[in-house]
DNA sequence: CTTTGGCACTCCTGGCTACGGAGTGCTAAT
DNA sequence: ATTAGCACTCCGTAGCCAGGAGTGCCAAAG
């Protein structure tokens, strides 16, 4: 596993085998490269060169006498250094914003039809995290009472609305007590970012009007489920599509794959390092940090709530995939459904 | 297919024979029961027997020389006249209702649990439909002003919160109207069914408060979508299961049925009828009404809130299940889940 | 008339071998 | 440095055979 730079006609040995191997599944020959693309030299050549990029860990070969396929590295060379990037069709674009433009403004629905609309297209598994909303801005709090001891509470922001949370109390509150404490918070934290909302300054605010201690922890409770902060919920959609590769022709490859996709932890820490990217990111095989998913590549790309990133959106496919053509239809959906979410913005 | 009622010795070799199967995955040999249960007699009576089981329909044969398989007639024989209907133990009871104890109290939340621990306990896929909701008892409508032209509808029922609106009007409106409007409807409707607030009413009211008729539209909407009465979403746990199962080693057995649990729509039209049954309902292969799922069948029982039926719970595995021991996981768990409901009930 | 032992027959399964084909690595010539 | 030629390796498949499981039927027994 040295790492010498690769010469041109490496490189393009390189790029050709996993493009070759991505459309044909099969281990790629040297003669098919001389065949289907014009390298100017002879089986013989390709096959030391071949040989090479085995040692540099580009390659690997399934038996002696078959052709190579990419390793790791060699995806992982390709993708970083090799592959000419793609943009989707002006056709494709307006499709996906159309798609997302006919979906319903609720965020949750929203989510879910860009997960299977990805799904769809990618014909991959698709999944998408629901967004993080320590970011979004408060917008307005309604507590609401239901009984004489029980009450909801109900927090917009400028997603809409996140979260709603029942609470019980063990002491008599009236509706006008609620109301009173709705509006001072209103007035206090509207405009303001959810995470500047803090516990303390409630706290002071129902001290201020002489309220039940018990209502503090009533508040701060929906205020924290609508900031929902770790390993929030993940949308998937598409497995069956796996399917239709033959890698899963033993369907025992798919089973670790499922039971991942319904924990959802494990996915998102897959995912979770692509926050901060602004482009696409790929992981590919071992990368992923688990035996059972060393034949997969995940392409992440987040998605964004004005200039901040608020979730992420992935496809998961075969090691073989498109690497170009998914990270395209990665990005784009992830631009129209980062306007979408923009223009239901609540102002 | 002719239908002669099964004398005791048929009844019970074919009882033997559904049971034998399911639990080996196997042909049943007549000499494979003689051995395993006493029957009394050689394996050629028991062949004899079996012969005329195939004549009448309830058992098939892979192959010339191969032992007998349960028909769909068979199962459906079995299941209606001929099988022992079993029950949980107690600490199996247990178990269930204390894992949807400690489930978190928001009824979708509590309902992908429920879902995930029936997949769990049936090692099947798991699907249930979330609530209908129209016999909800309607308990509070909040309209909540957050721009000039904007606003949110929140209705809460009994279940909780199960509706929030957002709306957008062609004119100003102002807080108070709003407020006004909601204590007026929560006036005139708190206590009533969720299905016997009328659009005329809505309309009444706005009009006596003279208020826009644009707020029709958006209170309308948010009392519809609290309803939501049509194929309601269903969640779907444990499909990794099904791989276990010897007739999913053919991966593309698995294809349909995953599309199919994510469309959500066949899924829903499956069970529909269920819902008037008070007692397990089993669909058994080409019962199903579809080819694609000959060789599957779905157990499924109602829940309830209070004396009515919301929604349904259903298990989904290979026509060779276990019946009993679902149909009584299945109801165990119905019945564990109506409870949660009415304790979580808002009263 | 029902039951049963016996037996021939069918069909599946797994293992073995042979063989063609694909593809490589190496060597020697250009 | 490139390449033609060739021997070699390994896979996949087809064909074959033997073993085994299970049946259907017949004829005898209860």
């Amino acid at each position: 596993m040295k790492n010498p730079p690769l010469d041109e006609r490496k490189a393009y040995i390189l790029a050709t085998v996993v493009y070759e191997y991505v459309a044909s599944a099969e281990p790629v020959a040297s003669q098919t490269l001389t065949h289907k693309y014009h390298l100017g030299v002879s089986p013989a050549t390709v096959r030391n060169e071949m040989a090479e990029l085995e040692a540099g860990g580009y390659l690997v070969q399934p038996h002696t006498s078959a052709g190579r396929i990419p390793s790791d590295a060699g995806y992982r060379t390709f993708v970083d250094e090799l592959m000419h990037p793609e943009g989707l069709t002006a056709a494709e674009r307006r499709q996906i914003r159309d798609e997302l433009r006919d979906a319903r403004s609720e965020l949750d629905d929203l989510i879910d039809q860009t997960t299977r609309l990805l799904g769809r297209l990618s014909n991959s598994l698709a999944f998408v995290t629901k967004p993080q909303a320590e970011m979004q801005v408060f917008k307005h709090i309604q507590l609401i009472s239901i009984g004489p001891r029980t009450g909801v509470a109900i927090v917009v922001t400028s997603f809409g609305v996140s979260a709603q949370n029942l609470f019980e109390l063990t002491s008599d509150v009236s509706a006008e007590d609620l109301t009173k404490l709705s509006s001072a918070m209103n007035q206090k934290f509207t405009g303001h970012m959810l995470s500047d909302v803090k516990e303390s300054e409630i706290a002071n605010l129902i001290s201020e009007l002489k309220l039940s201690e018990e209502l503090r922890g009533a508040v701060t409770a929906a205020m924290q489920s609508a900031r929902s902060s770790e390993a929030p919920a993940i949308a998937a959609a598409g497995a069956q599509n796996l399917l239709d590769q033959p890698e899963f022709r033993d369907a025992r490859k798919l089973r670790s794959i499922l039971r991942i996709v319904e924990e959802q932890r494990t996915l998102y820490d897959i995912v979770a390092d692509a926050m901060d990217n602004d482009v696409a990111s790929v992981k590919i095989g071992r990368e992923l940090g688990s035996e059972e998913l060393a034949d997969l590549s995940v392409v992440t790309v987040p998605y964004r709530f004005g200039p901040r990133a608020i979730g992420m959106l992935s496809i998961l496919g075969p090691r073989r995939m498109p690497y170009a053509r998914l990270m395209a239809l990665a990005a784009g959906t992830a631009k129209s459904l980062s306007q979408r979410i923009a223009e239901a913005e609540i102002k």
